[in-house]
DNA sequence: CATTTACCCTATAATATTTATAGGTTTTAT
DNA sequence: ATAAAACCTATAAATATTATAGGGTAAATG
């Protein structure tokens, strides 16, 4: 499942999404919108800041704004950059590998194997899907 | 990313699996292969057995064995087992299905849209895929 | 039939992660 | 100047995961 944080992020885009025709969104209408604590998404979009999926503004009429085209964040990257590898083990993680402690030799581990296709059906999806698809179906 | 409990399902299920030519295997024996603590992985084999995925005896020359054929277990059972809900979001989990407090409408919700696909493709793969994929790559 | 073996069961402790809060700093418009 | 609003870092609270503990029950063996 996804965290919370992740699940609030995808809420907040997609508010973003739905608004693109004004300047800038308060933090707080997005926490009002989907009853999220203020200071929590605060925290959650100015990591989406920090990725380069959103633009703020500071002072009197600020606020947060996409900079990027729904069509061009994918799910993918929204994941990995609050709840991290969607893997479903660490070590077939493309951006956050590391090895099974339990693990004596990766080569022969069929569990291993089997998860890397699973990894990149799952992948498969989460690329292709964007924000995009979220905000055709609202 | 899965619990190490499920990862240490899938290690003791693929064990007995390659031990299906004797009667029993010990807990121990697993435990030892994958440095795994004797009694957590005793928690996992018992749910498996609830789970009617494996069989016991006690005893002396008892142990446990895989009562199913590989190709019966999907991965998805036994992620669900130990772990949970393989959904993203609550509101589109088929076994655990719970409303996400701040969603107003779930039909008019596009992330809830979104997530049922993703959910759809994720089964199809963890459902079609099994224990014997992982013995076949060992 | 006593002893040993090994699974069965429940509770709880330890640890890690997630969720939330707190409190100040900086920037900007008016 | 003042108020509004994002920025930043630290820490507390809650929850979930991981691990341990300790006895209970059944079966085999000599």
């Amino acid at each position: 499942m996804l965290s919370k944080k992740t699940k609030y992020a995808f809420h907040a885009l997609t508010y973003l999404g739905k608004h693109r025709d004004q300047k800038t969104v308060l933090i707080q209408d997005i926490s009002e919108e989907y009853g999220i604590s203020h200071k929590f998404l605060e925290n959650i979009l100015l990591e989406l800041k920090k990725a380069g999926i959103l633009g703020s503004k500071k002072g009197k009429g600020g606020g947060y704004y996409l900079i990027k085209e729904p069509k061009d964040v994918p799910l993918s990257k929204v994941i990995r950059l609050l709840d991290g590898p969607i893997a479903l083990l660490p070590c077939v993680s493309l951006n956050y590998y590391e090895p099974c402690a339990e693990c004596k030799s990766e080569v022969k581990c069929g569990l291993n194997k089997v998860m890397i296709q699973v990894r990149d059906e799952m992948l498969n999806v989460l690329e292709n899907k964007s924000l995009a698809d979220i905000l055709d179906k609202e």
